[in-house]
DNA sequence: TTAAGTGCAAAAGCTTTGCGGGTAG
DNA sequence: CTACCCGCAAAGCTTTTGCACTTAA
């Protein structure tokens, strides 16, 4: 990422830091600041291996809970893929998916315009287009719900 | 699912079973059974606890096998869900997302035309969306290549 | 018959938890 | 000063592997 963005967000960081009253710390300024560098989807893992560089005595944990946090804050976002834990759907017919945010809940959808998304071109990827899918990201009945009583 | 969907999945199974020449046996057929029973995207462990009521002597080991085997088949899909292995992504402005189904790669992608998808109403399901997501899904250009050697 | 699938047990990964010491505000 | 964070070690899950036995075609 370029550096002028970079600034931005660490910015936006301490902004929200401020704003919900936790500390910006050393390790969380660090983290951030490498998943920024890191482009590609990086696990907690592979963000870990890349901060022990800049601090050698950063622990694992930190790492976890520290993306944890920085999701939370809005500063970076999980994004859904493939994983270990992955997810089996009987639906082989095209549909979409509301995705919660708070609870990680997916709920089928269907809606025909959608279904009508015109796929742009990959072809400079070198890739092929099988079908897609349109996830909706937001807050489901439940955790709105909690969200209310608190 | 209804009986007549499940019936012509079965179908569609044996037929794969057929051209692939791999063999159609109790396990395959109850797990598929037991994921077309459950509606809302089950982890392989769901699936296990679900399909030992039906073959108590079932070992975990092949639920996961035999899932991913069916994916492979395209019985039924691998959904993409927020799960234990969280990948993060440090864009959070609107983007697209190119899926590889053979090596689970993800590849970033802005189109104008994608950002301007017209969100359904998803207030029967007390949903509120914040953001939203097209994935495509497919095969990039390393595992084309990879296939072309085959 | 025979290639492929299955179950078991054990290993390998990944992530979370509890707790004493340390640090930002 | 004080609440919150950090690192460590250990526990807890989920998933994969290797191997001998069994089964579908």
């Amino acid at each position: 990422m370029q550096d002028l963005a970079k600034e931005k967000r660490l910015d936006l960081f301490a902004r929200k830091c401020r704003e919900h009253g936790i500390p910006v710390t050393l390790q969380r300024r660090a983290i951030l600041n490498t998943v920024l560098d890191l482009d590609n989807h990086p696990t907690a893992d592979q963000v870990f291996d890349a901060v022990v560089g800049q601090i050698p005595s950063i622990s694992r944990t930190t790492v976890y809970r520290t993306l944890d946090t920085l999701a939370r804050l809005g500063v970076i976002t999980k994004a859904c893929h493939p994983g270990n834990t992955v997810r089996y759907d009987n639906r082989i017919e095209l549909h979409h998916h509301l995705v919660c945010q708070r609870c990680d809940d997916v709920i089928d959808i269907t809606d025909a315009r959608l279904d009508k998304v015109r796929i742009p071109d990959t072809s400079s990827f070198g890739f092929e287009v099988i079908d897609f899918r349109v996830q909706l990201r937001g807050v489901c009945r439940r955790c709105k719900k909690e969200e209310d009583q608190t």
